[in-house]
DNA sequence: TATGAATGAGGGTTCATTCAT
DNA sequence: CATGAATGAACCCTCATTCAT
C-alpha cells in the first residue's frame, strides 16, 4: 500500500531530518532520542522501529546528510578550467567554511564530520575518514601545486593540516569564539571574508613552506641555538 | 598530627589526579565519577566529601592542572631578553603546544581547556575565558610587533585566531589525525619541528596579512569570481 | 482502541491511589517514590513517564484529591435554604472534619493539606492557599452573621481561626491522640458528634467574642495580673 | 582531669544547644546532623561520640530542655491562692502559649513536643505522653472546676482538647498562618492578646458544654432534624 | 505495522554511620 | 579520648530500550 509507505517513509525523513539538527548541534552523547523524537513530533519507539538503534540512527543521519550534500554540492564542481590555483584554493576553502558555519540542512554533514573529528564515534570510523581523506586529498592536490614537485610530503601534509586547522577552528571552537568576540558574528554572511583571510594567510605560509624547504631552513634569520628541524609530522 | 593531613591531602590529590586524567579523556558530561573514584581507589560519596561536588571538582581540576601546567610551562620566562620577535612567537606556540599535546599531569590543563572551548561548561566559563583571553592576548602582542600600529584589530584578531586554530587543531582533531596519519606519532618529541612549522607559516601569514591591509583588502582582488563553489566535504 | 487508554490511565490511577495514600501518611518528603511504586505496583520509572516529577506527582494527587473531596463531600451543598446559620455552621464543621478524619480516597485532600499548613511544599503555596483561603472564607462569612457588622475584621479572625484550629487539631495530633486516649476511635462514625461539640462551644465562643468586642476589649479587665506564670507544659 | 571534661561537656552542651533549635525548626528526620554540628561549631563524629546516635541525640535533647524548661518555669508556680479560675484558666494558657510561640531555648520543649504530638518518634512516646497527659490534666482540672461535678467525662475532655487545640494551631500551623496573614506577626508580644482571646472564646464554650450537657441538649435551637447526639470523644 | 506504555541500568547527591588514627 | 576521613545505603532522576497491543 503506497498510503503506508509514505507516512511511514515521511517520519523517517522527519526522523532524519530532526535527528540531523539535534546531533549537529550537541553531538551524538549529548543527543536524546527523547529531543529527536520531540523535534520530529515522532514517538520514541519509532526511532527504535526504523532504526534498530541510536547509533544506527546516527550512521542513518551522516549517510542522509551525505547524500543531501552531494545533490546540493555535486563533487569536483568546483574546479572551474582556467582558474588560478589561488582562486581555486580560495574556493575550496569557501566552500568548506560555508559547510562548517552555514545554517540549513545542507551544511549538517560538515558539522557532524567536525564533531566526529573531535569525538569519533566507534561505529562512524569508515564514513568520516573517507570523508575527511577526500576533503584533506583535495587540498593536498591544490597545495602540491603551490610547493611543487621537489617539496616532501610532510611539507604538503603539514600546510594542508594548517588549512584545515584553521577551518574547523572556526566550527569546533565557536563557543569561545562567540565569548570572547561577541559582537563579531559567525555565520553565513562572514565566510566570504573569512576565507579570504585564510585564504591569504595560507597562501604565504604555504609560500615559505615551499622556499624554505629547499634553502637552509632558517637561515638567515633565527640565530643560531636553534638548527634546522626536520619533522615528519 | 602530619599524618593524618597527609592521608587526606594524599586522597584529594589521587582524586584530582584521576579526574584530571577522566575529564580530559572524556569530558565534563561524560565523566563519571564512578570512574573517577575507581581509578583512584576510593569511595563514590569521597569527591562529595572533598569537593562537594562534580562540578566543584572540576574546578579543582582546573585549577590544580593550573597550578601544575605554569610550574612545568612557565609562560612568563618566555620572553629572553634580546630574543627576536620571531623567536619569541615560536617560544610561544612552542609552550602552547606542549600544554596541548603532552602527556601526563602538567599537560591536563590546555586539553581541560581546549576541550572547554569546544564544549563551555556553564560554570566555568569564567575561568576558562580568562585562559583563553590570557592566551590570545599573548599572541596578539607578538602579532601586533609583526603588523605594525597601522594595521586593524581585526588583521590581529584573525591572525591571532589562525595561529590558535593551528595550535588546538592538533589537541581537538588528533582522533581523526591519528586515524589518517597512522604512522606519524604526536607526542612531546614533535611538538618541536611542529612549533617550527606553525611559527615560520604563520610569519609568513601575517606578514602578508600586514601588507595586503594597507592595500585595499580584498577590494581589487578577490570581487567578481565568488559564486556558487561545491566540494565534497 | 480503549483498551491501551484503559492500561495507562489504570497505571495513573493506581499511581494516584498509591501516592496519596504515602503522601497523606508521610509528607512529601518523607514518602519515596520507591514506597509510592510498590504500592501501586509499577515501576519506579513509570511516576516520571506519567507525572514527570516527584513534586508534580504530588500536585496531581491534590488536585485529584481535590476532585474526588469534590464530589463526596460538596462544600456548595451545605447551604440549605431556611437552614440557620447555627445549622450551616455545624454543617461546615462537619463537612470539614470529614475531610479530615474520614478514610479512603475521598478524604486525602482534607489530609494534604493540613499536611501542608503544617510543612509547605514550595510548588504547593499557591493551591494550599487557596484552599485555605477558601475554607477560612467559608467560616468566615459565618462568623460575621453571626458577630454582627460592627465587629472589627480581627475578631472574626480570631473565631475563624479557633474553628479552624478545633477541627485540624484532630487530623494533627490525631497520634498523640490516640496514644492519649486508645479507647477513643477517631474515625467517621465520631465526626458527627464531634461537629457537634465544636459547633457548640464555637457558637458560644463566638457570642462571646461579639459581645467583649463592643465593651473595650482587653482594656479594664486583664491588665494588672499579667506576670511571670509557669507551668510544666 | 577536669580540664578535658570541661571541654567534653561543653562541647556536648553546644551539641545540645544546636540539636535542640535545629530539631525545634525542623523536626526529628528533617534535621540533619551535619547541620547540627555546624550551628554547634563540632565535628560530626562527636554526635556519635557523645550520643551514640541521632535518635539518642534527640532523647537526650528533649531532656535537656525539659530540664531548663522546669528550671526556668517551676512546675505549679502558677496556682495563685485567691486567683479566680477564669485567671488561672488565662494564665495556663498564656503560659503554653509561649512555650509554643516564644523564641530562645527555654522554648524548645514546647515545639519539640508539639512536633511529636504531630510526628511522634518512635523512642520519645513516653516522654511526649507524659508532658502532654500533664498538660491535659492541668487543663482539666480547671475545666472540671468550670462545669461541675455532675459534667460527664466526655465533656470536659472535650473542652480541654478545644483548648489545646486553639493553643498547638498556632504552632503547629503557623506557616500557613503566616502565608494567609503576612501582616499578623505571631511573636512574643501578640501570645497576650492570643491568649485572652483564647480564655473567653474557651470560658463561654466551656460554659455553654456545662449547661447543654444538662439541659436537653440544643433543646430550643436547632430545628428537630437533627436531634441530642451524645459522644464520647 | 506502529505506537503508547513500561522497564532497568546507571548517574549525581545526601546522609547517618563507621573507621582509624 | 576525639576527630578528620571514609563508607554504603538510599533517593530522585534520565535515558535507551523493550513490551504489548
Amino acid at each position: 500500500m503506497p498510503r503506508e509507505d509514505t507516512r511511514s517513509i515521511e517520519t523517517r525523513r522527519r526522523l532524519l531530518e530532526a535527528a540531523g539538527e539535534v546531533f549537529a548541534e550537541q553531538g551524538f552523547h549529548h543527543a536524546t532520542i527523547q529531543a529527536i523524537c520531540q523535534r520530529a513530533g515522532a514517538n520514541i519507539a519509532a526511532v527504535h522501529y526504523h532504526f534498530s538503534d541510536k547509533e544506527r540512527l546516527y550512521r542513518a543521519v551522516i549517510e542522509y546528510a551525505d547524500r543531501c550534500a552531494n545533490e546540493s554540492y555535486p563533487v569536483d564542481g568546483l574546479e572551474r578550467p582556467g582558474a588560478t590555483v589561488e582562486d581555486r584554493l580560495r574556493a575550496r576553502i569557501q566552500s568548506f567554511l560555508l559547510r562548517l558555519l552555514d545554517e540549513g540542512r545542507p551544511a549538517w554533514h560538515g558539522k557532524l564530520v567536525a564533531r566526529e573529528m573531535i569525538e569519533p564515534t566507534a561505529a562512524l570510523d569508515d564514513i568520516v575518514q573517507e570523508k575527511v581523506r577526500a576533503t584533506f586529498a583535495g587540498f593536498a592536490a591544490l597545495v602540491r601545486e603551490l610547493v611543487g614537485p621537489e617539496a616532501s610530503a610532510d611539507t604538503v601534509r603539514l600546510c594542508v593540516q594548517s588549512i584545515l586547522a584553521q577551518c574547523v577552528y572556526y566550527r569546533q571552537s565557536r563557543a569561545i569564539i562567540a565569548r570572547l568576540f561577541p559582537d563579531v558574528p559567525l555565520g553565513r554572511e562572514q565566510v566570504t571574508p573569512l576565507a579570504e583571510h585564510i585564504t591569504r594567510f595560507s597562501l604565504a605560509g604555504i609560500r615559505q613552506a615551499a622556499n624554505s624547504k629547499q634553502a637552509a631552513p632558517r637561515a638567515e634569520r633565527a640565530p643560531q641555538r636553534r638548527q634546522a628541524q626536520r619533522h615528519s609530522m
